[in-house]
DNA sequence: AAAATTAATGCAATCGTTTGCGGGAAGGAT
DNA sequence: ATCCTTCCCGCAAACGATTGCATTAATTTT
């Protein structure tokens, strides 16, 4: 049983195939009558136009690709649930890679958005994709597509970017510690080789020294991977004395408490924690922790609309967006009087 | 700068088209030495095939959809990373469309899929989709594509379905516990509308009814939402002397361990745990939580495995699918010598 | 040497939809 | 009565790749 084309219904409606299309999309120059009549025989014979005729004909293929460097149960959901969200709005489908934070599959990744002909691409890149190392990516602007880089981003390139603000949200983050009178932080962050790490370490850095203090780079710890907080905290935790720690991400900031839990340390009685995070986690976790939001939901939504809006109007200015963020209070930052 | 086509490579080297198209297919009626000459220029101009033009010309689309419910922090990360690397290995590549547990969506996804003429549909169905509600679905067959069900399935329709051994894998964690000497089980689980509680609460009770005892049907509670047992837990474990709880997800694991720490209830020594698991938030937590693994990994590998196989060999008869289930231990489980 | 076979390539249609252009019919203006 | 609009609609080409069939040239067979 084959599908039902325009032609089969010109053939039964005995009208050309211009007219069907035209009257399917509403053209003015088809009178009500046809236009009717054309329309409730598509409906009846359940016809439906061939989306990859139509993209074909007209030189655009609908199709938005995303692509990530790798799925955890932190901040992938909520910004895959924000793209998704955004999307239905719009005449957009979304075809979705993954590159497990490996250049190669992400060259392959970006060969299949150029073989596809997506009109945009929004990319959060691997720990190895450097400026150095992008050519996959400049193939997309010789291809004529679109591409925006979100939350892992490489800066300083001709791509527009969409991240939240990085070293300010980690000074944001810190700062509540220090005017609640902490000075041993200990930060917990991820892979030094991502931008967004080092604009955190940033920030972690700044809010020391706006207070007047010298941060000590012995108290900024950044590992590869967070399972290997494992090992290190529990050494860490035992050697030193520090009064809070801050976190950058929500996979940092799970294993960090599941170690605390081991350990025997209570929240905020014994370490106060800030962590930048989704939301998700520290709102349903017991005690909960006091963030600096970074809604994965409200990034996956803009970086829809900014591709989107790319597509519409390519304009060559490079955009730059920020995304805001705010602290949510809870009860896991203790007051210390006397700051050692 | 507009895209090379064949027929640019073919007024280039003053060869046809069919000659350029079969030279880049390695269509042996080509002499090598053209055949060459053709892949040569080709990479050295950057020829990419239009997959749409291919695939519109070729009858289909070369996409696989897939229809998720929900995108939460459990689960769904898994199985979208099984999904993905599995993909990677075929020539497919994935749209993805999100429900939001509304049929709605659900009926709006399934019409994209049928416009995009995806060949193959890998769904989980919302709460509201039953066999009553599912014309939709059909839809999907009237128009000669593949549909199967995985997790969240309708049974007895004629879609393949993929799950898990939902009631026996209920039992199995039951079991647990009922060796151990634990009589007074708590049993929480999912919106009982869906075919994979039912399983689930038909397991927990074949476990007692095996062991020769009568479940206490006042000891099964099952949440709407997963929230919901922030109001329910503490008043539940406050009127009864349960000994330990069986739970049914991850998401419902999580709220349950959180629940338990603010009542400063302690695992095991206070309460034992089994749970039903995709293993990657038991296996950080602390203390370690014995579980039935319920791979999610591994139900999108064999979910795309199963839809491809129907693509190439749609035969007529209905597949039913099990994945097998294994219990990963830890000490979640206390052993009771004297059952109440 | 003629006929038959094989090898290599070209011709042209095709997929389903869109769209520029042309044209007939009806109506109004002069 | 002629001309000019306006309103509807059809013709035919186009998008890029694939493929059955035809064609030519080269080679083998008889």
């Amino acid at each position: 049983m084959r599908r039902i084309t325009i032609k089969d219904l010109a053939i039964m409606l005995n009208l050309s195939t211009s007219t069907i299309s035209r009257a399917l999309s509403d053209h003015p120059d088809i009178s009500e009558a046809t236009r009717n009549r054309v329309k409730e025989t598509a409906t009846r014979l359940n016809y439906r136009t061939n989306l990859q005729a139509r993209f074909f004909r007209k030189k655009h293929s609908g199709l938005l690709a995303l692509i990530l460097p790798e799925i955890n149960m932190f901040y992938n959901p909520s910004l895959i649930e924000g793209v998704n969200k955004a999307i239905a709005e719009t005449p957009y489908s979304l075809v979705m890679f993954q590159t497990n934070n490996d250049i190669k599959q992400e060259r392959e990744a970006i060969e299949q958005c150029i073989r596809w002909a997506v009109e945009g691409v929004m990319i959060s890149v691997t720990y190895n994709t450097s400026k150095y190392s992008m050519a996959h990516l400049e193939e997309l602007t010789l291809a004529n597509i679109q591409c925006m880089m979100y939350d892992r981003v490489i800066p300083d390139t001709e791509f527009p970017t969409l991240t939240i603000d990085n070293a300010n949200c980690a000074k944001k983050g810190v700062d509540i510690l220090l005017e609640h009178g902490h000075r041993n932080i200990l930060g917990i962050f991820a892979n030094a080789s991502l931008a967004i790490t080092q604009e955190r370490i940033k920030g972690y850095k700044k809010a020391f020294h706006d207070f007047g203090l010298t941060p000590n780079i012995d108290h900024i710890i950044s590992v590869e991977r967070a399972s290997l907080l494992d090992n290190i905290l529990p050494v860490l935790l035992r050697n030193n004395t520090f009064s809070s720690i801050f976190i950058m991400t929500d996979e940092l900031l799970y294993f960090t408490t599941n170690n605390l839990r081991k350990l025997n340390i209570s929240i905020p009685d014994d370490l106060s924690i800030v962590s930048i995070s989704d939301g998700i986690f520290p709102n349903h976790y017991y005690p909960r922790i006091t963030y600096v939001e970074d809604s994965g939901k409200r990034m996956g939504q803009a970086a829809l609309t900014q591709i989107i809006e790319n597509i519409k109007n390519p304009s060559k200015e490079k955009t730059i967006h920020y995304l805001p963020t705010e602290i949510v209070w809870a009860n896991s930052v203790k007051r210390i009087n006397s700051p050692v």
